[in-house]
RNA sequence: GCGCUUGUAGCUCAGUGGAUAGAGCAGUGGCCUUCUAAGCCAUUGGUCGCAGGUUCGACCCCUGCCAGGCGCGCCA
């Protein structure tokens, strides 16, 4: 195939058809946009319905168009196909010749991109994930925001737009002034309770541990619930702190370094990264300006003492207006989030994600609807700044309700990774793996399983809705698992290997089979799977294309022995199209942010 | 009351207006002197919540109803 095709394998194979397919339709009538060739699961690789929606405006037999639009193909073109065939009402059959196919797999192996093209107009997105909030500790409920805030910069960055994640800290709640008082009752002779510093400064040292931070924390927070008198302390040390009391914040800065580095212990196993490690604080210089901007601009009312804006939905319905300032005159997270805005636009941002929670999906419309029809989500350079809640279900657990322990107790993030370890290592000594592996080795392996198991389990839901964690399915690593997806890369792995040591070259793809050429189709989806998580950002569709990626590969390897084939263009051929799949593989589960292990 | 969301196989869930609605688990029956059986092959299992409507064609779009979940101005 060395001569120039009528189609350019470079692109996504189905949008290679559908330009190939739209050249002869427009002879026909056929508007392009209905000449969209699909991948297909009705016996043929791809199928185009074009002719039966183009046929009514046409006034034409569907049949009988689909007929003449497919013979309409000139030979050269219909030398690509190994079937092309009009079936049932008018469906366009097609299936790409195996030397096609084979092409296709060459080009792919040979670029470092799998021929995942980039976005033709990257952007510059800031995502805000993970959540995490100052003197709470990491649980369950911030996997998901993590890994799928994790996945998505990852997704994006690949496809070419400008990332930028933001941690986003809660560190500037109504948590910050309980946790304050909770320190005044301990310790009342510190220095941080008086108007002023001491002569020499503030201690540099942490008056506290962070075990005393993760004791007096929720000892406070449900103190907060019952004690009126102590929730009207902690207001008011929150607003002192607002305010700039210089002994509240010296002790909110130790408050805030405890909780970072916590953090960053907690998230270490999941391999995520944050550009920017920004809270809630670093908006609210913003707010000032904001509120007399909006109250210029008479978008801010008075209201029973509080300002708030009022918004309106798509509609023009109103809507619960936002609140602006409360009647003591505090902030709320409305205006937080609104300051962030304000911040994303200064930073020059196109889009800002964020992963967070959906039932504070009504929260982001209100801000969303603020932004937009106010000034303040408009850029300097024009148009306005893209805001999206990329919002995700709650894990349940097996009665529908929040996952909680059996006391009923909320599930610490760190208890979740330690559990899939546990796990993963008694599956591992069970079926007598690494038996003559070191321990360190049997250590990583296991923690590399466990980190798989638990993101693949995850992603592999649809973010938008609940889902309920069953610790029995998700410990047995079987089927559509993370474990199934690391043992099949590994299997790829090991035969490579196998074939390097006893010399073994690879050459040029030579598909046979049913086996092989279900495969090298299946390895071809991958640009349209990455294009449409990148739009919908629905991490779930790359773990199920990848998933049945791996039962390609795995009934491949069932039944085409590479290493014992003796015809060897086949056998070279067969390497190069497991190279192929190891390096989709890895890619694939590197945008979900999975390692694959050497061995398992 | 208003808003959002969900209802698909025994269980957990996918499903771009296209053909006979799929997967995993569970069940049943096979396959390891052969590159890692965490695997492969075969197979059982459906009123797509209910009723209308639009369409050549609806799990998908529209309307109504039933049932569950979540949220709803001064917590974040």
């Amino acid at each position: 195939m060395s001569h120039a095709l009528p189609i350019d394998l470079r692109l996504p194979l189905d949008r290679a058809l559908t330009a190939l397919l739209a050249r002869r339709g427009a002879a026909l009538g056929v508007p392009e946009e209905l000449c969209a060739a699909q991948y297909s699961n009705k016996g043929s690789q791809f199928q185009c319905n074009g002719a039966l929606a183009a046929a009514r405006a046409l006034k034409r037999a569907p049949r009988q168009l689909a007929e003449e639009w497919a013979a309409s193909l000139s030979a050269e073109e219909r030398a690509l196909f190994s079937t092309l065939e009009v079936a049932g009402p008018g469906f366009i059959n097609l299936s790409l010749s195996d030397e096609v196919l084979a092409a296709r797999s060459a080009l792919a192996l040979a670029d470092e991109r799998l021929c995942v093209p980039r976005v033709a107009s990257p952007e510059r997105v800031y995502i805000d994930f993970g959540g995490y909030n100052v003197a709470k500790q990491l649980h369950i409920g911030h996997l998901r925001s993590t890994i799928i805030g994790d996945t998505l910069q990852r997704v994006l960055r690949f496809v070419g737009d400008e990332v930028v994640s933001d941690v986003h800290l809660g560190d500037w709640g109504t948590q910050m002034g309980m946790l304050i008082e909770a320190v005044r009752e301990e310790r009342p002779g510190l220095p941080y309770f008086e108007d002023a510093a001491p002569a020499g400064g503030f201690p540099a040292e942490s008056p506290l541990s962070l075990a005393d931070m993760n004791r007096l924390y929720p000892a406070a927070s449900g103190r907060a619930k019952e004690d009126e008198a102590f929730r009207a302390r902690a207001s008011l040390a929150t607003a002192e702190l607002q305010r700039g009391h210089v002994g509240y914040r010296a002790l909110w800065r130790h408050f805030v370094a405890l909780s970072v580095a916590e953090v960053r212990h907690d998230i270490a196993p999941f391999g995520v990264e944050f550009d920017l490690w920004c809270g809630e604080s670093d908006a609210q210089p913003l707010i000032p300006e904001l509120v007399a901007r909006l109250q210029a601009e008479g978008r801010a009312e008075l209201s029973e003492g509080a300002w708030i804006v009022p918004i309106a939905d798509e509609r023009g319905e109103p809507m619960v207006p936002l609140m602006l300032l409360k009647r003591d005159g505090g902030a709320t997270y409305h205006t937080s989030d609104l300051a962030t805005v304000v911040m994303r636009v200064r930073e020059g941002a196109d889009r800002a994600l964020y992963v967070v929670d959906a039932r504070q999906e009504m929260h982001f419309r209100q801000v969303f609807a603020a932004a937009a029809q106010t000034s303040l989500g408009a850029r300097a350079r024009g148009g306005v700044l893209a805001l999206e809640h990329v919002k995700f279900g709650t894990i349940n657990g097996a009665d529908g309700r929040p996952f909680k322990t059996r006391s009923g107790d909320t599930v610490k993030l760190r208890d979740v990774v330690e559990m899939a370890v546990e796990a993963a290592r008694a599956r591992l000594e069970e079926g007598g793996l690494l038996a003559d592996a070191d321990e360190e080795t049997r250590a990583s392996v296991a923690q590399a399983v466990a980190v798989a198991a638990i993101k693949f389990g995850d992603l592999s839901n649809h973010r938008a809705s609940d889902y309920v964690l069953n610790l029995s399915d998700f410990c047995s690593f079987e089927g559509k698992t993370g474990p199934y997806l690391l043992y099949a890369a590994v299997r790829v792995k090991s035969i490579l290997s196998k074939a390097a040591e006893r010399g073994l070259a690879a050459g040029p793809v030579v598909l046979r089979g049913e086996h092989d050429r279900a495969l090298a189709l299946a390895l071809s989806r991958l640009p349209g799977v990455v294009a449409q998580v990148h739009a919908k950002k629905t991490p779930h569709l790359l773990c199920e294309y990848l998933f049945e990626l791996s039962q390609d590969w795995s009934a491949f390897y069932q039944h085409c022995n590479i290493v014992r084939e003796e015809d060897e263009a086949q056998r070279a051929g067969w390497l190069s199209l497991a190279a192929l799949c190891l390096k989709t593989l890895t890619t694939g589960l590197g945008l979900l942010g999975v390692e694959v292990p050497e061995r398992m």
